[in-house]
DNA sequence: TGTTAGCACTCTTTTGGAGTGAGTGCTAAC
DNA sequence: GTTAGCACTCACTCCAAAAGAGTGCTAACA
C-alpha cells in the first residue's frame, strides 16, 4: 500500500493531535480538525490502512489511535527534510559568561532543561589528538614533589610524588629539562618503552620519579575514557505520565545518577556522522535500555578543534521535536558565540 | 501521664512492628506479637493513653496506629541509649583501595545505598585551616603562563595567564621568588592590601600578572564554599510508597540532583558537634523541606586533620535506623582503616 | 483497681453491576 | 470513492452493598 499525500496528512494531523494532548485520537476528532472535508468515516478508513502499515496502534479495540515508534519515525524525518526551515526563531535561550568550563555545561543543561521541560544531559568536551605539551616538576615541601602535566588543549594534571629524601634545585631542574626534551610534543602512542628506557637510563637514580611522571602522563592523555556528564532537569519525566510510574521513572532516574550508561549515548551520538548535528531516537532506536519508552534528540557541540560534545534532550516519545530541535540549534549558536569571543 | 515500662514495651513494639510491614498496627497484633499476655482490650486502653501523649496517631478513626515524629524521636533516642551496643556485626560492607579521592567517595556512597536500600549522599572533605604553601609559575607557551597554587591539605589549584609578550625565564623566576617569599604560610585573611600593594610594586610592570595570581590564589583557599557532592542509590525512594508518589519522588530527586541544598545538610552536620557523631533527622528536624517525610541519618567522616565530610542516609522515616547506624559505623572504621594504611 | 470479653460502631477497601461515552467496523446507499 | 447509520466494544465512572480491620465503651471478673 502507498502512502499518499491524503494519508500523509491525515497521519500527521493524527500525530500532531496527539503531541498536544497525549490522548488517543479519534477519526471525528481528525474530520473535523483537518481541512481535508472528509467525514469520520472516511477517516475511518483511512486510519484502518495506516494501521495496516505500522504507523499508528490502537491500545485497545474501541479507543482512538495513538502514533507507533514508526509513525514517530515518519513525522521527524519530514520536519527534518523541510529544510529550509526559517531561522528558528531565536527563544530566550540565555547563557551567562562562566569561565569555568565545569559550570557552563551545568548552566547549558540547566538552561535548556527549564525552556524544554525535559530531561538534559550534557558531556564534558572529549580531547583528542592529545599531545604532550609541557611537564613541570616542583618541590612543594622537604618530601614531596609536585608534577604539573599540560597537555594539548590546556587540560592540566597534578600529580604529588612523594621522595625519601630532598631533592637539590639542581637535579630538579635537570630533571625538568630531561622530561620535556623527550616528551614533548608526543602522543601516547609515541612513547614507547625505547623512549622510556632512554629517559630512566638518563634520569640514573632518580629513575623512580621518571616512572611517576610517566604514569600521570599516560593517566592525563587518556583521561577522557571516564567522561564527565551533568544532568539536569531529571524531575521533568514526572510531568509525563507514560513515563511517570514507578518502575520507569526509577530506571531512568537510575540511569541518570549513575552517568555511565549515558556515555554510550554520547559515544553513539558521537560516532555517527551525519550532516545536521542533530539527531533523534525514538524509543527502541536509543542505545539505552531503559530509555525505550522515551525519545532522545541528540546534538554534537564543537568548542575547538577536536573538542566535542554531546548534549542530550530526553523525554517521552510524544514530545515537541519541532522546539526542542529549535532550541537545540540555538542553544549551539549561542555556545558558539559565547566560546569565540572568549 | 508518665511512660511507664509497660508503655515503653508497647510503643516499641508498635513501631517495631510498623518498620517492618509499613502498616498501622492494631491492638490484637500487639497483644499476640509481645510477650506482655494482655488482651487486645488492655493494649487498646494503653495505645489511647499513648496517643494522648503524641507517641502515635491514627491515620483515620477505624485504622491501627502509626508512630508520629515524637514516637520515632522515643525509639531512636531508645537505641542510642543503649550504648554498651555490643561490637556491631561488621555488615560485609568492603571497599576497594581507590587512589582518586572522588572515585573512592562515589564508591561509598554506592556502597552505602546498596547495603541499606535507601538514598546516600557523602560530601567532599573540606579543608580547614587553608594557608597557602606553594606558587609556580611557568610558561607553557609563547603566551600562556600556567600558575599552580598548592594550598595546606595538598589542594592543588592550576591557572591559566593569557600574556602579550613573552617573559624570559629570568622574569619568571624574579617572580616565582617574589610572590613565594611573600606568600608562603598566609591565610586568606592575613593576605591584605598590605602585602598586595607591596607585591604589586616590586613586581613592576608585571601587576597584572600578579592580581591575576592573586584572584586564583583566593580561589584555591575559600574553594571548599561549592562543596562536592555524591549522591547514589536515588532510585531507592521508589522501595517505599510513602515517598514514591509523584509530587514527594520529584521533589526528592530534585534535590538529590541539584546537590546544592544538601549543602545545609553538611553544614547542620558538622556545625552540631555531638558525641557519637552520628546523628538521626527525623521528618521535619531535617533542614531540608523536601525531606520532610523522610529520616535522615548522617555521620560525619574525619580523614586528616581538618578534613571533615558528611556522610548521609536518606530514607522514609520507618527506616531501619539500627542496621543503618550499624552500617555507618562498620562504614567508618573502613574508611579510617583505608585512609591509614596509604 | 487493673484486666478482659463482648458488642456496637466507624471507616476503608473490595466487589460487582449499571450506565455512559468515545470510538470503531461494517453495510448499504449516494 | 464517500458517507450516513447502526451495532458493538471497551474503558471509565458511579453507586451500593459487603467484607474486614480496628476502635471505644461498658459491664463483669479476679
Amino acid at each position: 500500500m502507498q502512502l499518499d499525500e491524503r494519508k500523509k496528512k491525515i497521519l500527521q494531523a493524527i500525530i500532531r493531535n496527539y503531541l498536544e494532548t497525549g490522548e488517543p485520537v479519534g477519526s471525528r476528532t481528525i474530520s473535523k480538525y483537518t481541512d481535508l472535508n472528509l467525514s469520520s468515516a472516511t477517516i475511518r478508513n483511512e486510519m484502518s490502512d495506516l494501521e495496516e502499515m505500522g504507523y499508528i496502534l490502537q491500545p485497545h479495540t474501541s479507543a482512538g489511535r495513538i502514533p507507533s515508534d514508526k509513525g514517530y519515525r515518519f513525522y521527524v524525518d519530514a520536519m527534518m527534510e523541510e529544510k529550509d526551515r526559517e531561522i528558528e526563531e531565536i527563544k530566550e535561550v540565555y547563557l551567562e559568561k562562566e569561565d569555568k568550563m565545569d559550570l557552563l555545561l551545568k548552566q547549558v543543561a540547566k538552561v535548556l532543561a527549564q525552556n524544554t521541560n525535559y530531561a538534559t544531559m550534557i558531556s564534558a568536551p572529549q580531547y583528542h589528538r592529545n599531545k604532550l605539551k609541557f611537564i613541570q616538576l616542583s618541590r612543594v615541601d622537604e618530601h614531596q614533589i609536585l608534577a604539573v602535566i599540560v597537555v594539548e588543549g590546556n587540560v592540566i594534571k597534578n600529580h604529588l610524588i612523594s621522595v625519601d629524601e630532598g631533592l637539590s634545585d639542581e637535579t630538579l631542574l635537570k630533571l625538568n629539562i630531561l622530561l620535556n626534551t623527550n616528551l614533548n610534543g608526543l602522543t601516547l602512542e609515541e612513547i614507547n618503552l625505547g623512549t622510556i628506557a632512554v629517559l630512566k637510563q638518563q634520569a640514573g637514580i632518580h629513575g623512580d620519579i621518571v616512572s611517576e611522571v610517566l604514569d600521570a602522563v599516560a593517566e592525563a592523555i587518556r583521561a577522557d575514557e571516564d567522561l564527565e556528564i551533568y544532568t539536569s532537569g531529571t524531575n521533568n519525566i514526572f510531568k509525563y505520565p507514560e513515563l511517570a510510574d514507578n518502575q520507569k521513572a526509577s530506571e531512568l532516574i537510575t540511569t541518570f545518577e549513575e552517568k555511565q550508561s549515558l556515555g554510550t549515548l554520547v559515544q553513539e551520538t558521537l560516532a555517527d556522522e551525519n550532516n545536521t548535528g542533530i539527531q533523534v531516537y525514538i524509543g527502541n532506536e536509543s542505545p539505552i535500555q531503559s530509555m525505550r519508552d522515551c525519545s532522545v534528540v541528540t546534538a554534537t557541540y564543537e568548542l575547538d578543534e577536536g573538542m566535542k560534545g554531546t548534549i542530550g534532550i530526553i523525554g517521552p516519545k510524544r514530545m515537541d521535536y519541532d522546539k526542542v530541535i529549535g532550541t537545540l540549534k540555538t542553544m549551539m549558536h549561542q555556545l558558539d558565540d559565547l566560546y569565540k569571543k572568549k
